[in-house]
DNA sequence: AGGATACTTGACGCTTACGTCAAGGTAAGG
DNA sequence: CCTTACCTTGACGTAAGCGTCAAGTATCCT
């Protein structure tokens, strides 16, 4: 039940990054652990961020784009000063993403026509 | 008509990318344009290829993953040695833009329930 | 002929995103 | 107490992806 936060070594193991990589995370102010004693440990909300920051990665966004998108996931209350701009950077992400859906359906299917002339010519040898 | 062939300002104009970049892309074997005495002259392949360079890069992937996907995607008759090698990476990296597409549409769910709910909170200011 | 312009090839610089030591702190087990 | 194991903070190294000179060449304009 208690066992929400994990070590670095959990953690790693269980996102596939290094320990070199979540510290790196930390610096950047992307994840923000607890500490116990000089160690860290890392919440459900470093949990969750970092699956949001390795989706962020494979869309092929910058570190410090994450950053900013991550934002917006947990504003709780406290900085709405801010939540104007950032909803605008959203905003802009979504469109981006949008777009990116689009021009990857068509990547598919240019890959698959590829894919099936390859397979085509492969059986007339 | 005739104008099939673009020197490295032109086509740097066109793909929005620098001529560094093209320079780059050349000493990478991403493209191969011909030469004019010392001048590079971009054909419509190249033209095509930069195309998919461009969207390879906005899914995330390295250049060098780029241009064994490059190789797929332009074979006219004389290396099917290696089509065998090739189809199977290209299998591989068809598997890998469906799962992003998936993911992808999921990021644009939690956006846009995020972007919601910012939205309200603004509107109770 | 003499710029001005646009191209070329090095070669070094820089940022991002970590990898890889080095040197030391700390808690657990024998 | 000593070792083992895992953690820590620097600090330097590195690959990718270009940017930015430097120095030379070729073409066009006047």
């Amino acid at each position: 039940m208690t066992d929400e936060y994990l070590n670095i070594r959990q953690m790693g193991d269980r996102y596939e990054v290094t320990a070199r990589t979540l510290r790196f995370y930390e610096a950047k102010e992307l994840l923000s652990p607890i500490r116990e004693g000089q160690k860290r440990l890392f919440t459900r909300r470093d949990q969750a961020r970092l699956k949001l920051i390795l989706r962020g990665k494979r869309f092929g966004f910058a570190l410090e784009e994450i950053r900013q998108l991550l934002d917006l996931y947990d504003m709780g209350d406290q900085q709405k000063t801010q939540l104007g701009a950032t909803y605008e950077t959203g905003k802009g992400h979504l469109e981006t993403l949008k777009a990116r859906h689009g021009e990857l359906g068509e990547a598919i299917k240019d890959l698959t026509a590829q894919l099936d002339w390859a397979e085509k010519e492969l059986t007339t040898l």
